[in-house]
Parts: structure tokens; sequence; C-alpha cells
DNA sequence: ATAATAATAAGAATCCATTATCAATAAGTC
DNA sequence: GACTTATTGATAATGGATTCTTATTATTAT
């Protein structure tokens, strides 16, 4: 048979669909289990790994951190995290400097970018 | 009593002092166990563990890898790993592109970043 | 040299994220 | 509705990195 549509993985799929930006496994576990309480932890990772291997998600790797899941066919961008309110914010427009850069003679592949500090709000109450 | 000095924590301050690049536990390791063949995993943790309290040496976190180590007191940089021979290579520079991607309002505080590519000399035989 | 004890080696234990197992459930076909 | 089997839930198992334990070794003060 094929694949079967379940309540799970629309419930997975929705959370991702309107996070306002990247999510853990623990974070959308429980996202999801307010649309299907019985959702599990395995369930979360089958489908999210088969959500990545569908083009559907991608992953977000954070420098010692687990990684975070998001929609894909999002432009190319980073992320710059808040210190206080952990909220993380899009970037974009980092390629024209990165090529700056890389060393001569270089082929520059691919790319790494996490900023850290505070955001516009956090930023004026301290 | 003081803390004392052994040939094990020698030898591990000197593999990093000699390193061209930041360096991970088993590398470590394997470096060290050349100058004290009994030196152990064990040690090689508590010791990194202890000269990075102490600021001697330094954390480099790739995303999705485990920590590698350099020592510390170098300028401010970021590494291009070179993906056919995996040497990394520092790269400095980049302050003055970051803040111009800061949105308004924010505080950059930290940044991590790393490019991936071809170094110059694979570069040339592929 | 000797004694006191910091440091080590080896491996067991822990921690966390992720995957595997398998009986129970439920989507889709007839 | 009944059947086939994809999917799920619960939990055990795994893998890797790191820390703990303990008897042993080796540094340093005396």
């Amino acid at each position: 048979m094929t694949e079967r549509a379940t309540n799970q993985k629309n419930a997975i799929l929705n959370v991702l669909k309107d996070a306002q930006m990247p999510m853990g496994v623990s974070a959308i576990l429980s996202a999801g289990q307010k649309v299907v309480p019985s959702l599990s932890q395995a369930t979360v990772y089958r489908v999210l790994k088969s959500m990545i291997e569908k083009g559907i998600a991608d992953v977000v790797q954070l420098p010692g951190s687990a990684p975070l899941y998001e929609m894909s066919g999002k432009a190319h961008h980073h992320f710059f995290r808040c210190r206080l309110c952990e909220k993380m914010f899009e970037i974009a427009g980092c390629d024209r400097f990165l090529h700056k850069l890389t060393p001569k003679g270089f082929a520059l592949e691919e790319h790494e970018m996490f900023l850290f500090g505070l955001c516009a709000a956090c930023k004026k109450q301290s």
C-alpha cells in the first residue's frame, strides 16, 4: 500500500508551518500534543526524518545544541538569537560578504553563521 | 598541596601548541600517546577542562560535531574547512561585515561562522 | 629517601539524542 | 463493515561523548 495521511503527520506539519522560528524535537512534541495528545516522541523523530528526506523540512544545526527544524523553501538565511528572550530572527544577505573573507584560490561552497546578542525589544529593557 | 606538573599535562599542552588547527579529543589523545604512551582518554578530558578553566585553551564548536580545542590567545578568527583534505584554515576580518547584517536596534554580542569548500591545493587537483 | 597526596589509567557509569522493537491502532481498499 | 498493513505509542536499546570510581603511580615538600 502507499503512504497514509495521519493526524500526527498533519499536526507536526502544522506546528512547523505556524512556527515563527526553528524548533527542536521536544518543542515540536509539546506543540503537536495540543492537537494530538497521544503524539509520541518516536513519531516526531520518524515524521521529521521523512519530511527532511522529502525536502519538506530543513535542519538547522546550532553549534553545541541539538538540531532544530523548520519548513524548507525559504530563501537562504541565518539566525540571530536573542540571549534574553531566546527568540530567533532571520538574517539575510550574507553571501556578498563571505566571498570577501574567502582566501584567494579557495572555493567557497557552503557556510554556517550564527549571531547572538540582544534583540531590539530586550535591548530597550536592559 | 598545590597543582603538580606531569608529563601528561605537558604532552597535551605541546600537542595543542604544535597543532596547525583545532583538534578533537581523540586526535589529542593519539598525538599525546606518542609522547606518553600510557595517556588515557579520561586524562585528556580532565586536562582540557582545566586548561579551559584557566583560559589556556579554547573550545571550537562546529555545528553537528564534537567540540575541538585550540590554544587561546589568538586574535578573533573563524575557520574554513576543506571538504577534501579536511584541513582547517583561519579566517579573519569578519566583524566589519557582521555588524552590517545585524538588524537595526539589535546588539550583536557574539557570533559563530564556518566556511566550507575547497582549499587552493585541493581545488587545483579537482 | 620518605611520606603525603595530587594525578593517572582503566574501565564502569552516566547522560542525551536518536533509533529499534513490537504489539496495538487506524487509514485506505474492497 | 471487514481486511490489509502502514503507522503509532511505549519503551527498550543504541551510540557517542563525557564523567565518575578506585586502585595505582608519581610529584613535591620535608
